[in-house]
DNA sequence: ATGACGGATCTAATCCGA
């Protein structure tokens, strides 16, 4: 019987329609079968649906608002079930998942936009911090397999959860994305819900990986002083048949680049 | 010094990102 793959990429694209002509570029060369975006800051009827069908893209799952934030999931294969949940009850748009048909059945998508919860990392004195840490509070209710079917869970959760995810454990303890209580969050997280970081399965956690820059840095590149805060977690029984896992760091040199680069698992049925 | 850029918005200065 013949394998087949299934390649799934997830990107924040800090704006869709200033970056779409970077976004087809990276969807002709490497072909997922579907693209998790973060960050489009669009609204719905703004989001640029043409350029992704003439791909092949025809089918997606979009949830933006103006200016800010925003949610898509576009794909070469139909979509079903598109929902989006409203966490914390703020009326911002920070997730959206959708069911897609692989040879293996049928599989649930999350993609996740988790705020980044500005500067001081007191809940106390900072309501965004605080709101992040009641993000992910709820996110703790989100199972890996419903029922039967096997969950992936991608997007940009704004924290770097281990050592080697960061430039400098030491140096950003107490900066927002890599404080104790963010990460001790994200990894109650996983363990209550059972889920596998896709990332780490095939890239070993001694190694230093980041998946985002900013922009304030003269040489990105030299300088290095990334974090790794987008993820690709699942259910168990898919991370056995993940067969690869690329973060597309040249994607930062790109021109006009976003501050994050897209991240790909292919998985193999 | 992490480091002072980059996007969207009722185009100018302001909010936001992390």
């Amino acid at each position: 019987m013949a394998s087949s793959t299934f390649k799934l990429a997830t990107w924040n694209i800090n704006s869709v329609r200033l970056r779409i002509g970077i976004v087809c570029d990276f969807l002709e060369k490497h072909r997922p079968d579907m693209l998790c975006l973060q960050e489009i800051k669009c609204q719905n009827d703004q989001f640029p649906r043409k350029a992704f069908e003439e791909l092949g893209y025809k089918h997606s799952a979009v949830h933006g608002q103006k200016g800010y934030h925003g949610v898509a999931t576009v794909s070469r294969h139909p979509l079903k079930d598109i929902s989006s949940t409203d966490y914390v009850a703020m009326g911002d748009t920070r997730h959206v998942e959708c069911v897609v048909t692989t040879k293996r059945g049928p599989i649930k998508v999350h993609n996740f936009y988790v705020p980044a919860g500005g500067d001081e990392a007191d809940p106390k004195t900072n309501p965004k911090f605080d709101h992040k840490l009641k993000f992910i509070d709820e996110m703790k209710l989100l199972n890996s397999t419903h029922g039967e079917m096997p969950n992936v869970l991608v997007g940009d959760l704004n924290i770097a959860p281990l050592e080697t995810d960061v430039w400098s454990h030491k140096q950003l303890l107490k900066v927002v994305s890599h404080t104790p209580i963010e990460t001790d969050g994200l990894i109650d997280v996983m363990n209550k819900g059972g889920w596998t970081d896709l990332i780490r399965h095939h890239i070993p956690p001694e190694e230093k990986l980041y998946t985002w820059w900013s922009y304030r840095s003269r040489d990105w590149s030299a300088a290095d002083k990334g974090r790794r805060l987008d993820h690709v977690w699942s259910a168990p029984e898919l991370a056995e048949h993940l067969h690869d896992m690329l973060v597309l760091r040249e994607a930062r040199g790109w021109e006009k680049p976003s501050d994050h680069v897209p991240v790909m698992a292919t998985f193999k049925f």
